[in-house]
DNA sequence: TATGAATGAGAATTCATTCAT
DNA sequence: TATGAATGAATTCTCATTCAT
């Protein structure tokens, strides 16, 4: 418990500052700082400042995929599945713009490439609950006969700019404009 | 003549330094150096790095405004003028990884967000040749009823996704690919 | 018992470490867990790191001490009492190169400085078996008219240069080796 | 000339530094202190803590074998040889002792073992001048037949003690003195 | 105008030592 | 008595920027 606490705090501290300043701007002293511990303190939960970056963005991989999947309509038609994944999705970043940033920081480094890269190749992955509807709606012609990645990017994409724009600032969402966005983003992938 | 000319070695220098290593994987020494400059003398072209960043950023941006309004249909209809600029971005992208690369960690860093913020008040930006197309398409009744930032999204978002993936080498596209893609996405703006 | 045991548990992982990779490729840390202890325990027993150090280097002096004087001809002439010490230590040394190397590591750093200055003021020592060697020998002509510190130089010099590179793998010794050895250096000090 | 200058300033703070507190006792900020140029100036003239250390050796390794080269006997009787090599040798280390010092802590350390082992198989090293006198000796049948290492062992291991003794104060050599000790090493390894 | 050597503030990381349990 | 998590001072090294030439 006592650890743990710890170890959370160091977690949260890091998420809060690279999300804000980005690597560069967060240095660990002042993530020691914020996580009201010494320096060499972080040190004893990551090996490094890159192993610690690297593990925040699994914890919060896991987190999302963890928040899409709940009540997820399996067995439901492409429609369905595809537009409760996106609206969960999209609001789970909206909810937790930090994390939104610091994702996005994360793919955008030589950190993210790699794991970019991997994903293509089939491991886990946010992806790879759309890869399911995607597949199922092939199959039963629900969808237009496009290459996934060309899938992915038309369901994605909209959505990922969207929650960057309005974790900026930029726009105003709300739960109709939400689910209007992800039916539109549905007619560009349906046959 | 002579300046100019070594202002654009730097310019071409930081670009490539840039979008291959980020912001913090390019020193100004290595620029000088790649750019074949003493490293004082890129402080006679750029006040500071961060200027120098923010310059190379908005060239850039111009050069794509430039692209993209070549060979613009105007006066054509809504469809023809959005496929147009669609693939017109996609392709230049594709072309000019470097530039993709660069402009999109300058968006993903401390530096963009405030660019970002100027643009949705309407500045100069890329997304204004959009923002007429959209504006006729509304006018029209061709598109659905939508706010703009939410069909900026719609629209932009997947080409962004799939070019960044096609540069990561993670896909391949080619002139069919990028035309059935940017008609996809029309389907989800189209009323 | 106990206490010596986790004593001597600790004093064993200090000289192994340190011998292999000096005194500053051997954090505390890493004895502490080499010796199966908890890190603040050694504190429990040697009051630093540096008292440590120290303490380890005295109780190897007295190890070769009596390790010298076994079988020690008293009595005998003073070449025969000269060979049996000369072999007695180089031996000493060849079976026990961690001592070797960290006695050594001990007299080259910050540390030996003062000791070998108490030295040669007298303190215990190995030398001390030397110098009644060389007392009785001077006194019975049997060797050079020349400064004790000079003969014991060409004593130990050979000797312990020949240790060294014998525990650095750069040589191969053996008993026969030794001898000539010791006698060889023997023919240097004596008149 | 400037260059060189700032590069000799911390070379020669890095010697007298290193020789005094050791490799660990010498920070690279206090170098520079002792330099008179700033800490990120070290690094424009060596790449690393370790390559300054390495370097250094290597320049005093030259001088040495070129003082003692200076007035060689060529020719002559071997005992001449190895007269003048030997009383060359120890007036340098007296006459240098932080350069003494700093090579006993480097040859005392993991950079000297590598070093060590190379000169074993013949590298080029102040052995490489016994070498010479000890091969012509044995072919003259002047000198007992040991291996060379032995033969090293007993006409080095003397002088270096003896240079250590000195040079902490333990011990006042003067020319005489040394002449001694050289020649009764002569008679350790003359047959 | 152009240079590049010099700078020093700031970054990541290590480790002897302490102290609450 | 024994522990080992926590600490923070100290270390090496980087790099944007300056300035004498």
């Amino acid at each position: 418990m006592k650890n743990s606490t710890k170890r959370e705090e160091i977690i949260s501290a890091a998420l809060e500052l690279i999300a804000e300043h980005g690597f560069h701007g967060a240095p660990m002293a002042m993530i020691a700082e914020k996580a009201g511990v010494g320096a060499g303190t972080i040190y004893r939960y990551f090996p490094s400042k890159d192993a610690l970056i690297a593990e925040l963005y699994h914890e919060l991989e896991n987190k999302i995929t963890a928040a899409v999947k709940e009540g997820y309509p399996a067995g439901k038609p492409t429609e369905e599945c595809f537009l409760h994944v996106g609206n969960a999705l999209l609001k789970y970043f909206i909810n937790n713009p930090l994390e939104f940033r610091y994702i996005e920081q994360y793919h955008n480094s030589p950190y993210g490439v790699s794991v970019r890269r991997d994903r293509m190749r089939g491991k886990t992955d946010d992806r790879n609950i759309y890869r399911a509807i995607l597949e199922q709606g092939i199959m039963n012609k629900d969808l237009k006969e496009l290459p996934f990645f060309i899938q992915f990017a038309l369901a994605l994409g909209p959505l990922l700019m969207l929650a960057r724009d309005h974790i900026l600032g930029l726009t105003q969402l709300d739960d109709k404009l939400i689910n209007q966005t992800i039916k539109a983003s549905w007619d560009s992938i349906k046959r």
